[in-house]
DNA sequence: GACACTATGTCACTTAGTGACACAGCCGTC
DNA sequence: GACGGCTGTGTCACTAAGTGACATAGTGTC
């Protein structure tokens, strides 16, 4: 219980974001059991047990009930890379810190990993989630601006930087589509349970995707 | 007045996407002028002199209205990219293609690229409009995948076609981000219009993205 | 224990979006 | 050129997403 009353403002924040979450849990599930425009609000409020008014507090929409959970998909591996040091590759700090989440806690729950994969799928086929998909995709891009920004000591902001930035995203987004297609359909897990050979695929294909500058140590 | 009542089905398709397009002009006009939730549904349809009905009949929602128009913003280097000779360089095509479409009838007006330029800083500030930017890059993205299949020679669906052609639409989106906000700024339009640096800027940022596997000429 | 503040509930209301049906134009057939 | 089918549009009633305004319950501060 840790305070949480941080900085004379409002004491939420933390608080929030864990309401948001836990509406987006039930939001997805019901989006993914009886599809989006079979989901109305009052339900997704009934399920989770507040007002359908106050759904609307904490969403702009209906559809973007299902970003928080859509957006947890993606936190573990910019954690990941928000703590990649500068003389580390990329394929040593991957493998190194995602086997260390795998045996210590992991930062988000296995079934809400499941629910993204299966917002994700949804998003195929139906538009108005394809947005949430795609602003987690926004997500990574930025994070991705400040993490190469840093590597190359450039502002983030930078043109080259950018451009590292939305091609490492992209290329990150088709991975996580093809592995979560992949899981959803069935197949066998075990292709992407070997850690070391997941971190080099991500490392190889962000290297090809900035062309050589991100991925070695610097300094 | 070339027939187009083409094959049995429905005389339209052409007519309807010209219809689109008119609606989705008059709309991103009102968007601009006085922003996505300042306008109705009402409003576009009285702009465009059809009932607010048949605005619903071609469009699943309002914002979906600039969907034709920011798509028009970047149907030219598609268009150009489609054509490409496998014997010829990047920057070769698109330095041939474009300058021959700036002297020659060009494929969209002037004022549309003006147009999808606003929708899409628009989408900077409102949510709902960056759904239609996303979904212009993700055609682009689509048709990088038949481009860049077909200069492999191998299946659109490809693990490592699919990677290069978001990596692609990825850098091609940033820079069309950059040059957009750059001419609606002001900013002198003299760096943008040297088209041959303009595609050797293009080619370059496409060869990183892909780890020089596109770029140049095949066979 | 009174005060301030924020989150939530309730209810009336606006508006995006759909369904159903009627009508007008356009086409091919006889 | 009257007939019947087909398609696009208008009208109107209706559902549901989302907002504004106000009352109230919780929670921390003094």
């Amino acid at each position: 219980m840790t305070t949480e009353k941080r900085s004379g403002g409002s004491m939420s924040e933390h608080r929030r974001a864990r309401l948001r979450l836990e509406i987006s849990r039930e939001a997805a599930r019901l989006f993914w059991e009886q599809g989006v425009a079979g989901t109305s609000g009052d339900q997704i409020a009934q399920a989770v047990g507040l007002s359908t008014r106050t759904i609307w507090r904490h969403f702009r929409s209906k559809e973007s009930c299902a970003e928080p959970i859509v957006m947890q998909g993606v936190v573990t591996l910019l954690t990941v890379l928000r703590s990649w040091p500068r003389h580390r590759s990329l394929e040593e700090h991957l493998d190194a810190e995602l086997s260390r989440l795998r045996t210590e806690a992991p930062p988000v729950d296995l079934a809400d990993e499941m629910l993204a994969m299966k917002m994700i799928r949804l998003a195929d086929t139906e538009p108005a989630l394809r947005t949430a998909w795609l602003m987690a995709c926004e997500q990574t891009q930025q994070e991705m601006c400040a993490i190469i920004a840093g590597r190359l000591r450039r502002p983030a902001d930078d043109l080259e930087v950018r451009l590292h930035a939305a091609a490492s995203a992209a290329v990150i987004r088709v991975m996580d589509e093809h592995i979560g297609a992949a899981i959803l359909s069935g197949a066998d897990l075990t292709e992407f349970e070997d850690v070391t050979a997941l971190s080099r695929r991500y490392a190889r294909v962000i290297r090809t995707a900035t062309g050589g500058a991100v991925g070695d140590p610097v300094d």
